[in-house]
DNA sequence: TTTATTTTTGCAAGTTTATGAAAGAATTTG
DNA sequence: CAAATTCTTTCATAAACTTGCAAAAATAAA
């Protein structure tokens, strides 16, 4: 098989080193790194790609910049919330085809859930549960009937996790529930926080039809702690960015894929 | 593809922290903009317009200012302007004192309560159980471990309100519970909504100590439910122009009374 | 060790993105 | 309400990016 692109196995550790280092925690362009690094730029590009996929850093027009302080911390709220925003807009469009009026609908925490939070207007008599300060920020004025799960507040997402979720959720019949992500490959979805796993499986397991919100940069990433199978869900609506990878192991699950 | 407008994938955190830097707090026109930024006035525009997107700042004619945090947030979270500020302000002053650091303490809805909450940035490692999204959106990065009643949404007080608040308040041990009225004459307090006075009654049986913060003008004066009598509380903090009638029944009531 | 297979790399062609200049629309100001 | 300034839109261009291919390197198999 031909190798380009993002198919590659892996980066050796030593040249990860080199790279990471050469960032420091400023900006770097592409020629400074293929100087530095004695390869092309063609080279430096699928590196950093690589690595930017594991989410050690953080690729600009004309460089990359270090991610983490530290070390593999989350992103700030709002940092996500600008990442990728075309992609999460048109794969909230297309999430946002799936809902109709008087459906009983949840929401997730992340980004691309919040983007279907801001279009739930258009529709009319929507029970919306949430776990996601955020979402229900948007919702407050809506005129749809809005319940918020309880529970302990995860500043770093704003969603409300943990096992203080569980008797409320187990209390509520949901029809159509939205996740996102950290994390998506083909054994399931990963997140970084325990307590945010707890409460995806928690409504995962409750919910009629599940349906993963998961912009192209998700696939292939691990994050600390698994929150569900990939055949837990129905749908996933991702961008055109997908690589068709995705799309073999979501046919062998029979799930249904929506390319935004 | 040509681009122009707002189809740039991102700026380079760079120049964005190079923006910033140089709004500072003030304005800044776009030549100086540009000048210091070495670039042309056609791309400060183009960079202000996407930073204006991510609600960074603000853009004006001929210029820019920068939108501070406390602003982010009321944009989500805008408060309604208050009646007795000034009362609210000191009765909060004086309940704060009440508090102390390692406390588990609940909070309700209402303005002198939120006034309240704003205030605790001043004690470390409290554990705030809270109904009120207001409370909540406030104390969002305050450090406290911070726990949400799960419930149905009262957009008119902006808290989670009736029987789905229940499984999640029986699982919780509160210290000092704070509450607001509309309402208190000698036989107890009330309030205007049903699923308001459900959530009440249920904290207010499984706090150790209730405090009441009711300004001056709620005395006399009753509401639709009854939301709880008054011996179910510990303390009532008012202001100095509280009517001598109430002292009076406080007393045969032996509630300790605080006039801040 | 030699051979077969897979993976990585550099080059080049084609595409996308960022930027500055310029023309026309909108706003402010006198 | 007219002049001046600022804004938006369009366009051209250069720089950066992606993708396909073939050669080189690394790895696995014989």
């Amino acid at each position: 098989m031909i190798s380009h692109g993002n198919n590659r196995k892996l980066l050796t550790p030593e040249r990860e080193a080199l790279i990471l280092e050469a960032l420091g925690n400023g900006v770097r362009t592409i020629s400074e790194l293929a100087a530095t690094l004695q390869v092309s730029e063609a080279t430096v590009r699928r590196d950093l790609r690589t690595l930017e996929q594991r989410g050690e850093l953080q690729r600009v027009h004309g460089g990359a910049v270090r991610v983490d302080e530290g070390t593999k911390r989350e992103l700030l709220f709002h940092e996500k919330a600008t990442l990728r925003a075309d992609e999460k807009e048109r794969i909230a469009e297309a999430a946002l085809g799936l809902i109709e009026n008087g459906d009983s609908v949840y929401l997730d925490g992340g980004s691309t859930v919040l983007a279907l939070a801001r279009k739930l207007e258009s529709r009319r008599e929507l029970t919306v549960v949430t776990n996601s300060l955020m979402a229900a920020a948007e919702l407050m004025e809506s005129g749809h009937k809005l319940i918020l799960l309880g529970g302990e507040f995860r500043p770093l997402s704003r969603t409300l996790v943990g096992p203080l979720t569980s008797p409320i959720g187990e209390a509520l019949h949901i029809g159509k529930a939205f996740f996102g992500t950290i994390g998506l490959t083909a054994s399931g979805v990963s997140t970084t926080d325990p307590g945010e796993a707890f409460t995806k499986k928690l409504i995962l397991g409750r919910a009629e039809q599940a349906i993963l919100l998961a912009d192209s940069g998700k696939f292939g990433r691990t994050s600390l702690v698994e929150a569900g199978k990939l055949d837990d869900f129905d749908i996933v609506v991702t961008d055109s960015g997908a690589p068709s990878e995705l799309q073999k192991i979501l046919k062998k699950n029979k799930i249904k894929l929506i390319m935004a």
